[in-house]
DNA sequence: TTTTCTGCAAACGATTTGCATACAC
DNA sequence: GTGTATGCAAATCGTTTGCAGAAAA
């Protein structure tokens, strides 16, 4: 069953790579924490914190985005609307991915998520023919969403 | 069958959105032309076409890439690595799209390609329960390339 | 105490924009 | 001729970096 990151796990996996716990470090997190499922740019964790009196440099906010990222607590998205998006990643003691596809509508710009596995069969024929070992996959729908086909048939 | 854009497609084109054919927007179309099967960035474009001594001004290049995406010539794509690149579509009179997927090498770097359309169940799935009429999709694999797994081995 | 981290401000690089001129139609 | 496109340079915006002081281990 997939769960939720902790603290625990980020003081765990920042000790085992000779990384300090920070506050900065762990209101990153809780940033995410309190808006999950949510993609947030390093300017929206910067003004979620300062919304919340929480005083950090953005500069911080960028370096620990990326650390985050690299350590398995984030997910880095790009959506193409000209910054780098973020969404914490499920914490899965079975080490098995869990995946979701992005859905971007063309016409308003509404990322939804849609849940499912089924690229596993994909990856491992791409593995047999082309020798790439693959660790992750990111996949994007482009559309139009329900909302904006209703607007449209008026 | 799968056929290569002309300048005839891209004065068609241009001609059907009262746009209008200059010789920027054709070399442009050309060095996709002449660098099939390539992500070509904006300023890839610039030094290929400076190399064959045709002179055009980078902000046009940047103008005429997102118009050729616009127009259905060229795809945007987004590769993580700080700028947005693109490769020729594929023109198909059956306007059935012709799909490939993008293996990334998270260790060199190197862009792969793999051909499937594999994924168009899936989209029918998708639009039968979120109601997201889909047009396009996007598909990145990470991992580690052949070639870099040979390397690692030594 | 030693090493890493933070905050600030400056630097950076890709992309966009204002505007006068040039060109396609 | 009319309206659009180009080229240039300046502006913009997300992101990175150098460095001195602060804090974690």
């Amino acid at each position: 069953m997939a769960e939720q990151f902790t603290m625990e796990d980020l003081k765990k996996r920042l000790q085992e790579r000779q990384l300090k716990m920070t506050p900065q470090r762990q209101i990153v997190l809780q940033a995410f924490l309190d808006h999950h499922g949510e993609h947030l740019s390093a300017e929206d964790v910067h003004g979620i914190l300062r919304d919340g009196k929480l005083e950090i440099g953005l500069a911080t906010v960028y370096r620990s985005l990326e650390l985050l990222a690299q350590i398995g607590i984030l997910q880095k998205l790009e959506f193409g609307d000209g910054c780098s998006r973020y969404e914490l990643n499920t914490n899965d003691p079975s080490h098995q991915r869990h995946h979701h596809h992005h859905l971007i509508c063309t016409q308003c710009g509404k990322v939804m998520e849609f849940d499912d596995d089924m690229l596993e069969s994909l990856e491992a024929d791409i593995t047999a023919k082309c020798g790439f070992r693959i660790h992750d996959h990111q996949v994007k729908f482009f559309g139009i969403c329900k909302e904006c086909q209703e607007k449209g048939e008026n």
